[in-house]
DNA sequence: GAGTTGACATCTC
DNA sequence: AGAGATGCCAACT
């Protein structure tokens, strides 16, 4: 591995770290790893978690609370699923009270 | 080795 | 304020 993916363990880390019932974004995470612009990184980590540790990328969504990465799970609503199942009500691919479930680790793991 | 893609975000018009 | 274009960095082809 020539390339130390270091920046993906973190992501992987802190999408672990996300407590039940909340959500994040990938800018969020991204920023907390000091990559701000690094966001669609977070994306691409979350593509190979596929094959990874348990990471909960369902509670991992875009700015704007939506399911972006559903069509990357196994089945077609696989992920609202496990939102729903987790409390979190989902609405059109996007998470109702994005804001209210929202769970930034630059401010609330700190 | 070079070009394109990608689970996003931010700036600009 | 809404829509379009650009930037990021790593992986994939």
């Amino acid at each position: 591995m020539s390339t130390a993916p270091n920046f993906f363990e973190s992501v992987y880390e802190v999408a672990a770290l996300i407590p039940y019932g909340r959500v994040t974004s990938y800018g969020a995470i991204a920023r907390y790893l000091s990559a701000p612009r690094s966001a669609r990184m977070v994306g691409w980590a979350m593509n190979n978690c596929n094959g990874r540790e348990d990471i909960p990328a369902h509670r991992v969504v875009n700015r704007k609370g939506m399911l972006t990465g559903k069509f990357h799970f196994e089945g077609t609503n696989l992920m609202q699923q496990l939102l729903e199942a987790e409390g979190i009500k989902v609405k059109d691919n996007q998470i109702v009270d994005f804001e209210t479930l929202f769970w930034d680790p630059s401010k609330e793991l700190l």
